[in-house]
DNA sequence: CCTGAGACTGACCGTTTGGTCAAACATCAA
DNA sequence: TTGATGTTTGACCAAACGGTCAGTCTCAGG
């Protein structure tokens, strides 16, 4: 008994372990976790259905792998905001960062997009826990900032939020902005202008002073 | 054979499919198409399951015509947005609009996010025909107050998006929203008042005048 | 060559799911 | 009361689903 569960140690194992999940990336990101089935899964792999049970003890333990990897890319560019740099190019860094991970990983965004939709029901905990205490923390410093006249004081709970929605929206309702934009576009380009104009606006310090166009 | 699938004629009929697209609405939008089931949907209603299928030929045929109903009443506040009015005080009431809807029918958000989500396969006539005219026809009238230098000028669609992004957030997110904020909060009352601001600074014309505090 | 652990599969199982159907029930005008 | 129409249901079905299992194949180490 090799139990591949508890440890991937072979390079075989490693290997169908990374096709599996890359597979059911593009599986669950598409259609959900009910909507999903283990024939497309394994079909998406180029595996047979026993055999992808042989490395995974359940459709579930491979959604629950997935959602476990994915929170800390998550909160990753959060992370780096440094509270020592300047404020305004530490917060459109974020944004510029959060727009890359929507352009490079638009599965990651759908498959998460998705979770919440319906209630977080496997990520409450992560939620609570490590997401809202890095908020929590990195809130504090814009706070402060704001505080300090160094930006324009905002909410910043909602400042976040807002960097979220616009960003990931690029990534969950990338068909319907391709739908609206017509032909002939690069909508990830064109929000990442977008964006920083419009964070640039929101967060210039209201001492008289514009920022230059 | 009185046909309830293209005559609601009775008094009944006309109830009994109300109460079952509303129970679907509820089922479908916390679960996904695919995640919903004819069992919970008519368990929601109050009805058997066969009793469900009396009224409606399939389960698609609930969902389509949940999301038919919907596209009408979704681009209401677009449509309302007034050529002829005060330009910031039009794009504002748009954003007040679309927050009331976030905030009173979370469901039709969450049961169009997830349609989106999914690719639109049910709805992407509908958002490449009229969703995309109706955008393009009021982005042209953003546009032109921006050259007026009426309000700043920026991208009238992404500009859109950024209010779709911005305002259904609150609702398809919403967990994750009172997650992080912690109880004690109205997320709703709280987005009305930073959004308001956000797009007052961001439209406000390049005169050098700044909006008063 | 053999051996044995690891990798893989076809056949199968119980449950769930969307949907059907014949029969029963309700309602009401004649 | 009767009959006709509209409404409701229990029993059922075929397909799809997640998952199991006995057994086969592969291949490196001895």
């Amino acid at each position: 008994m090799s139990d591949p569960n508890t440890r991937p140690n072979s390079r075989i194992q490693r290997q169908n372990r990374e096709v599996i999940l890359e597979a059911a990336l593009d599986v669950f990101s598409a259609h959900g976790f009910r909507g999903a089935t283990l024939d497309q899964i394994a079909a998406a792999a180029g595996l047979s259905k026993p055999n992808v049970l042989y490395y995974f003890a359940s459709k579930e333990a491979i959604h629950l792998d997935l959602l476990s990897g994915l929170m800390d890319s998550w909160l990753a560019p959060l992370r780096a905001l440094d509270p020592a740099g300047d404020p305004m190019e530490e917060i459109l860094d974020y944004v510029r960062r959060k727009i890359e991970m929507s352009r490079d990983y638009p599965r990651e965004s759908r498959l998460f997009a998705n979770e919440i939709l319906q209630g977080a029901p496997r990520m409450a905990e992560a939620i609570e826990g490590e997401l809202k205490s890095l908020v929590d923390e990195k809130a504090a410093v814009i706070r402060g900032w704001g505080a300090e006249g160094r930006i324009a004081a905002v909410d910043p709970h909602h400042l976040i939020f807002s960097i979220w929605a616009l960003t990931q929206h690029y990534a969950d309702f990338d068909v319907q902005v391709r739908a609206v934009l017509g032909p002939g576009h690069d909508p990830f380009a064109e929000a990442g202008q977008f964006l920083e104009g419009l964070f640039t606006r929101l967060l210039a310090p209201a001492t008289g002073q514009m920022p230059e166009a």
